[in-house]
DNA sequence: CAATGGTGCTCAATCGATGAAGCAAGAATT
DNA sequence: AATTCTTGCTTCATCGATTGAGCACCATTG
């Protein structure tokens, strides 16, 4: 290895130096457009050859500095806590290095100040693009990276001023309404109104979700039971309280539920075996989102898999075409059922 | 907002324009210290006010670049779909940005390769500090390192040439073990050898689990049986696998499993499952890690949680601290039952 | 033999922020 | 009144990479 290894690192100028050329040359080399720039095939060899020896590594700081696109994406994230965030950010990750691109992951926790806060400190790293992931105020994020001619993509929920790719949540609470009311029916031979629960009122998926719920009861003929629509946050102790709380005030509890996400299911299941309520005779269980455990607790629970890599490709279209309209692409997700 | 906006940044250069000064009093006041370079109070009200309305955002990669320390620290991760990393990386964040440091993280998917491929990228972005968590070869990305004077610290996994902070893997591999055990023969009334399955037989973690595995067995008077030490690798399909062909060479199967991460387990399940080979008596399973979902499947399943706060308070001990002798950190784990 | 073209490089400005060195003007000291 | 100190700034080099402009040299061409 170089020698003076721990004190500085290698530089263009030690190279050229080294090399008996000029740091331009050694700079055309290394960045690939030497042909462009005329460089001699031996030249390009002996400073590869010496870039590799020295241990050389690009200042991407200098770099960046200097070009015009930086090349580095972020992406802001609410959490790390669950399979469909986990899988958002893995995918981003590999396509965004397929291209090329340098990502930037942050998770602001579902806290605007966070959000803000993140969306900025990328802006300082001269990002290319800011994708907004589940953000609680994605328009905001959107003004602040515009400002500063930066490009914003939504992803999961939708905002009013960038391209968004969400999934199809109407038509998967739809479907998923079905089978649980199918499941109750069934199960107990006779139709009852389900319980939703988890998610914000305010969020555009929550909305959307139980839309598709209400009309998946009214089509079955079932009048949905507006005391049992329980939007009380994703998190789970907020949706154990809110549990809780309807048990108190409920004198029958519902047969089946929607669970507007893995994490508001594990407050739910929490309370469900905590309280006893539900000892002889299992709830319906359907779940808005995907997790393999989930999966093997029992054949009362559908589940909704969001299609993570067709997002993911949705938005990368996007990244690429270099589109800003401000169209709402929806990706169906996928109803499954794992026996 | 600034009406140039979508063309250009604005810069320290533009505010000392508009403010009538030079930049280097900008700067002095954007950055802080302008106490010590005697900028008058007015001056830095002032500048500071029209930063503001300017939306003035400093970029970080001229900052960094003139600055011996870029304050970025990376952290590279082996994978987003467990808790277990989902919320160390979580953690990381939170301490790293209270400390006034950028964390960039990334995902490297257990591949060697593409751990390296991490590393140098990082320490193109200048980044001072890399915590390798879950590295499958720790040394190489510390020898990488160390070559550009960026210090390493190894988690989850240790590394022979960097402090490491890992879970104390061999005790709660002993009592996770007992407990099983305890659990198979209060069930079945006999004393028989468990099962373990998932993990590299190569990397250390999974080698103390299963010394502490064996010293469990041998404290119980109990025989291991070796053709039952299945150290397949973590991924879920891999130990199905590894059950798939147990079952076709074992006349018995084991009564109890150790099952080296909830990943691995994810296989087990599925395994059991599909197999049908427990459908009469279910095993007793003991899980190296933690998952709410997992603990609801049923009180059969004993788990051992990392204490992820704890660990990342060493990680960040030590770097604040500024220590890089080659102690290896064990924080003991959490052994819980969830009923 | 002069003009033209191509090859293979070097020079120097630049990106934006930082901070050591220095300078001018007023205040305090002798 | 002359000196020293303090305050409040400005100037300028610098970090490392990039790139337009330009220069020297050799090979063709008319």
């Amino acid at each position: 290895m170089n020698r003076t290894s721990q004190t500085k690192r290698t530089t263009i100028y030690d190279l050229a130096e080294l090399a008996g050329t000029s740091a331009s040359a050694v700079s055309a080399v290394l960045n690939g457009n030497w042909k462009k720039r005329r460089i001699s095939a031996k030249l390009a060899e002996k400073i590869t050859k010496l870039a590799e020896e020295q241990g050389y590594a690009l200042n991407m700081q200098a770099s960046v500095l200097r070009r015009d696109r930086s090349r580095i994406i972020g992406m802001i994230v609410p959490k790390y806590d669950n399979r469909y965030f986990g899988s958002i950010v893995e995918q981003f990750e590999a396509l965004a290095r397929e291209r090329g691109l340098f990502p930037i992951v942050t998770c602001t926790r579902r806290d605007p100040a966070l959000e803000l806060e993140a969306a900025r400190a990328m802006l300082s790293y001269q990002v290319d693009c800011v994708i907004a992931t589940g953000a609680t105020d994605p328009d905001r994020v959107m003004d602040l990276c515009s400002a500063a001619g930066v490009r914003t993509i939504n992803l999961d929920l939708p905002g009013s001023r960038a391209p968004s790719v969400i999934s199809d949540n109407y038509g998967g609470a739809l479907e998923l309404t079905r089978r649980v009311l199918a499941n109750c029916e069934k199960e107990y031979g006779e139709k009852t109104p389900l319980l939703f629960v988890g998610g914000r009122g305010s969020d555009h998926n929550t909305m959307e979700r139980v839309r598709g719920f209400r009309d998946a009861h009214t089509q079955a003929g079932i009048a949905v039971d507006e005391a049992l629509v329980l939007t009380c946050g994703y998190a789970p102790d907020k949706a154990e309280n809110a549990m809780t709380q309807l048990a108190e005030r409920a004198t029958d509890l519902p047969r089946g539920m929607f669970v507007n996400s893995t994490i508001s299911l594990e407050g739910v299941m929490h309370w469900i075996r905590r309280s006893g309520h539900y000892a002889d005779r299992v709830p319906q269980l359907g779940c808005f989102d995907w997790d393999p455990f989930v999966a093997m607790l029992g054949d009362h629970i559908e589940m909704v898999r969001q299609d993570v890599p067709k997002m993911l490709d949705a938005v990368f279209g996007i990244i690429d075409s270099g589109a800003t309209d401000l169209t709402v692409v929806q990706i169906p997700p996928i109803v499954e059922k794992i026996g």
